[in-house]
DNA sequence: TTGGCGATTGGCT
DNA sequence: GCCAATCGCCAAT
């Protein structure tokens, strides 16, 4: 199942490697899959924040629900970088978005992160978000750009390079990678929270994980 | 220059 | 389950 059981040892260490961009898909669907069981790495002067990947949408070229969709303008810049460059946007006056680009360089594509299942650094997550409830603290897409204190400055990073922000595998166990490594089937659904194109199938999450956000009639288990 | 609106959350019924 | 809060973006004035 997932990696929760991991809470009866604190001291479990993850041996995270970086992604490398050239292993990434080229192709924002493609990549929103890939990414189901991919880690987010947050590094602090003062220690690390990570979590698994357990829930991410896709909004690919020509997507009506998609910010680029009426072409590009200065917001939306990073989404047009290659594929691994963050864009994080500020949504509702209230919380940052992260959104990873899945298209070739000039053109735009973005996979919206909604959900990591904690892995390092929970202590820090909880006091970044002033919440003490384990489920809480990165379901949703708000929630887990709080828990990870990632915002504005984070835009257009590239999540293939070390730095303060990156995405990674776990090595050392089959849960550290996606469906084909695994063996386990994602789920498929609706997006969650548009308007336009509400019929598209372009949100993905691990079946049965307790971190996945949304309502229980877009979150069938296996 | 302005107003409508949003890839959400948390609090209250 | 419903709904207000809140503010940056951008299309239209």
């Amino acid at each position: 199942m997932t990696l929760v059981a991991n809470r009866k040892d604190p001291a479990t260490k993850y041996r995270i490697r970086r992604l490398r961009r050239a292993e990434l898909p080229v192709d924002t669907v493609e990549l929103a899959r890939f990414l189901i069981g991919k880690v987010v790495v947050r590094e602090f002067p003062g220690g690390r924040v990570s979590g698994r990947i357990v829930e991410a949408e896709a909004y690919p070229p020509g997507d009506p629900a998609g910010h680029h969709y009426r072409g590009p303008t200065p917001r939306i810049r990073s989404m047009y970088l290659a594929p691994g460059h963050s864009y994080v946007y500020f949504n509702y006056g209230a919380h940052f978005m992260l959104n990873v680009s899945g298209e070739v360089a000039g053109r735009a594509g973005g996979i919206l992160i909604r959900a990591v299942e904690p892995l390092e650094g929970i202590a820090l997550m909880k006091k970044h978000r002033e919440c003490t409830e384990l489920l809480d603290l990165t379901r949703g897409p708000g929630r887990l750009a709080a828990a990870f204190r990632i915002d504005r400055s984070h835009d257009g990073i590239d999540l293939c390079k070390a730095g303060v922000l990156w995405l990674g595998e776990i090595v050392g166990t089959a849960r550290g990678s996606g469906k084909e490594a695994s063996g386990v089937a994602i789920g498929e659904s609706v997006r969650i929270g548009i308007s336009r194109a509400a019929d598209h199938v372009l949100r993905f999450y691990e079946p049965g994980n307790p971190y996945v956000s949304g309502p229980k009639r877009l979150n069938a288990k296996p």
